[in-house]
DNA sequence: GGTGTGACCAGCT
DNA sequence: AAGCTGGCCACAC
């Protein structure tokens, strides 16, 4: 619920974490939560950019939950970002902190 | 209805 | 430095 409202907050071209998410909603350990959420989160009406969503290395774990494994990455690509490696290169740089904006 | 298992993360061997 | 463990909570079996 929170989780695909702050997913959908995400702004074109940045991602974020499943840590971040679940430490801005609630407790940090409960990000495990955040990618159930992320797996549900197709049968939802809203669209939920979850290819915005990777774990805190910025490397695409969930990748093999879209239609197509390699489909995560090209809509990265697709964002401006570079992947190199299932990694996105300058995560940190591209990383949206959810505080940041809705604080 | 108990048990196991995650698109994770941090802390401890 | 790499591997294991616990924690969180919803869901399928």
């Amino acid at each position: 619920m929170q989780v695909y409202a702050l997913v959908r907050q995400i702004p074109f071209g940045k991602v974020t974490s499943y840590g971040a998410i679940a430490a801005f909603l609630g407790s940090r350990q409960s990000s495990r939560m955040v990618g159930w959420a992320m797996n549900q989160s197709h049968r939802s009406r809203l669209n939920i950019p979850a290819h915005r969503v990777v774990n805190r290395n910025g490397q695409l774990t969930g990748k093999n939950h879209f239609g197509h494994p390699d489909l995560m990455q090209q809509l990265l690509e697709q964002e401006g970002h570079q992947i190199e490696n299932d990694t996105i290169v300058n995560f940190e740089k591209a990383f949206w902190n959810p505080e940041q904006t809705l604080l």
